[in-house]
DNA sequence: TGTGAATTTCAGAAGTTTCTGAAACTTCGG
DNA sequence: CCGAAGTTTCAGAAACTTCTGAAATTCACA
């Protein structure tokens, strides 16, 4: 590998988390690659840069694809596919969270809800039923506030995560000026 | 496997659905059984109930207890060990964010921080820097927030995830609250 | 200290994923 | 239609993970 040494630290880096966030090791590689990199690279640079083969980065690079986490770009008078990130760190969060989202909660959240619909007859499965139901509210949950939450620009949701738990007792402070103001139902939760 | 047809889907699920998560078909599985179990199960009935080795059972167990997502049980008079999860879901969800963090997360903190210190050289490595840079930020500014959060009692992070985005336009009105000094912010629609 | 039940460890078998080089395919200018 | 440049596919090799049964260890109690 024949990158500068600060480079080749992240490089390598990520391909050793790959496996931790279900990718492999020249995924990560070519990933950070990509996200450091000035300009977007051909996948004949990336064989060189990493010194693996040709192969190994197409389908890398369409594993990539799948994920929407690199961008195909293109010169003039040239026929070569350039893939890059995009630019915006809180872009490629949302892009994450989504496919993650995708991939490791939905079809979790869909076989709950088909075991939740089937009749229980024994206490076991009352039992069972019992937890997964419980399981099954917790995810919507989650899920209802990341939908709401997601398409929020950055600078809102920079500023949303900057509040914190501070957030708690507005919520309350909102509580006594509203019903100060004039008398309201108190916010859910 | 020899489970009720409801109980034995959802196992198979957590099965399947391991290697997404980064544990394996076993691990998940004997999570999911103990999850919706009524009892604490000891390591045999496991073994009898997925139908897998013991010494396989044995492994498994020692890494759900890693993970913090198993508790162990004992009964008065009986040598052997119980294994259950904890019962609150909420519960859960923390044990689940603060592990995951700790793996998928932490690392790449720290090695970016260690190579944000470099000196860079070449353009090339000033651009990396920059990049890293943006990420490490980010990163900073979601791990500040799980932090201020995690601590929450469960009916006020429960509330705050209801509250969703509207949790902006409130930040908003208590701008205006305190600039005007007594309007009523709205909370609703 | 010896016994036996419960548990853990471990070497290797079985299974899975990743990687490569070679061949096949696609696209485009001449 | 040809050839050159670029890209994808694929069979098998290499590497890695998971699983098992057998052996070793632990531990309560007589």
């Amino acid at each position: 590998m024949n990158l500068p040494p600060m480079i080749q630290a992240f490089v390598l880096h990520f391909g050793e988390m790959g496996s931790r966030w279900g990718i492999n090791r020249t995924v990560g590689q070519i990933y950070a690659l990509l996200f450091i990199s000035p300009e977007p690279l051909c996948a004949e640079q990336i064989v060189e840069a990493l010194e693996i083969s040709r192969s190994n980065v197409s389908i890398s690079l369409r594993e990539l694809m799948a994920w929407n986490l690199v961008l195909l770009r293109h010169r003039p008078d040239d026929r070569r596919d350039f893939f890059t990130t995009p630019e915006d760190v809180w872009q490629i969060l949302r892009t994450l969270a989504e496919e993650r989202k995708k991939r490791e909660v939905d079809p979790t959240l869909s076989v709950l809800r088909e075991i939740l619909l089937e009749d229980a007859t024994t206490p076991a499965e009352r039992h069972a039923q019992k937890r997964m139901g419980e399981m099954h509210r917790l995810i919507e949950q989650l899920t209802t506030w990341y939908d709401d939450v997601k398409g929020l620009e950055t600078s809102r949701l920079s500023g949303l995560l900057s509040m914190g738990r501070k957030v708690t007792r507005l919520m309350e402070a909102s509580n006594k000026v509203v019903s100060i103001g004039r008398a309201r139902p108190r916010v859910k939760g």
